[in-house]
DNA sequence: ATATAATCATTCGTACCCAAACGAAATATA
DNA sequence: TATATTTCGTTTGGGTACGAATGATTATAT
């Protein structure tokens, strides 16, 4: 699956290029561009991708399934814990349950002992949906990756852990 | 800004370690997995803290930023154009530049040679909010890959233009 | 020259996305 | 035991987001 190690460097692409040329241009320019940028452009990329080739077909959208993926990796859970691992507001949330609902991947149940609150389940057929669809997403991912060297592999791993935990700590200063 | 060489592991968020744990439970677990969830993770996360921190005071999308952003390095471009080098489709562009119009930011233009056209224009206002709001946005960038070493950097710059290309390509071959 | 086809941006319908306002229910305070 | 206060999910309103249909304009064929 891995490279050998031994690899030029690959060239930028003439957008990142022409960004990189203007910033210079207007004394903004900062290595990091590169990689947020890109980063930005590459799940850009495969988040359109498996919306068309993957999840239309099943009538799920890209945030669709990223709820679907919690509750199959959780379990039932309560829609604000549910918000949070998805990444969308609570108010998203309600909508897209709508959706999943109508299409009998999963339901809300009355919480037992406080009537405010909603548990969401997941349903037989959202599980075996998960199998097919999850399955058929990971060979996306396996794509995108096919042609990194097993070094860069490895540092991109850690990279990207250590920059969303940067982040995720840089964020929770700002709501304390 | 870069750290010195040695480092530990990061170790997986929770989550990541959750998800893992079902899908080797499920015979579906790879390692890509690592990459690429982790890479939406970290872009959902910049995303969310530069609309709320920085593009909110501006009145600006995250979308309209890239938008923006196209006009500002490439100069003035038709909608199809804009659109591609954006990353949304051309039927949200129109209402995109429905908003930025509003706020002064670009303006669109009748094609010299054919009415069908449309050129879009960068106004001063916008030359100028680009210059406030890119190196505002700028910063969060900086923070993002504050923690990682050199090595770590360079490796991810090249890892990131990799998959970007693979993805690229991949792309094109289902459109063709 | 006139009909046909190709090519534009926009509109439409449906779904997503958020913050703020809302109403119901649980808890705290008196 | 009233009555605030807090804590839930949902609704609302403005703004994306997409593919498909639309209408206007240009290019091509006959």
């Amino acid at each position: 699956m891995d490279k050998p190690v031994n690899k030029s460097h690959p060239k930028a692409t003439s957008a990142e290029e022409k960004a990189k040329q203007h910033l210079i241009s207007v004394g903004l320019y900062g290595r990091s561009v590169s990689i947020i940028s890109n980063a930005f452009r590459l799940t850009s990329i495969i988040r359109s991708y498996a919306e068309k080739h993957v999840f239309k077909e099943f009538n799920l959208s890209f945030s669709g399934f990223v709820v679907m993926w919690v509750l199959w990796v959780w379990g039932d859970l309560e829609t604000a814990k549910l918000a949070k691992n998805a990444g969308i507001a609570k108010s998203t949330l309600t909508g897209i349950l709508i959706t999943l609902e109508k299409h009998g991947y999963c339901q809300r149940l009355a919480h037992p002992n406080d009537a405010r609150r909603v548990v969401v389940h997941i349903n037989k057929a959202g599980e075996e949906l998960m199998e097919k669809v999850f399955s058929k997403y990971h060979e996306i991912e396996d794509v995108a990756v096919s042609d990194l060297t097993s070094d860069e592999f490895e540092t991109t791993i850690d990279s990207l852990r250590t920059m969303l935990h940067t982040m995720e700590e840089f964020n929770n200063k700002g709501n304390s």
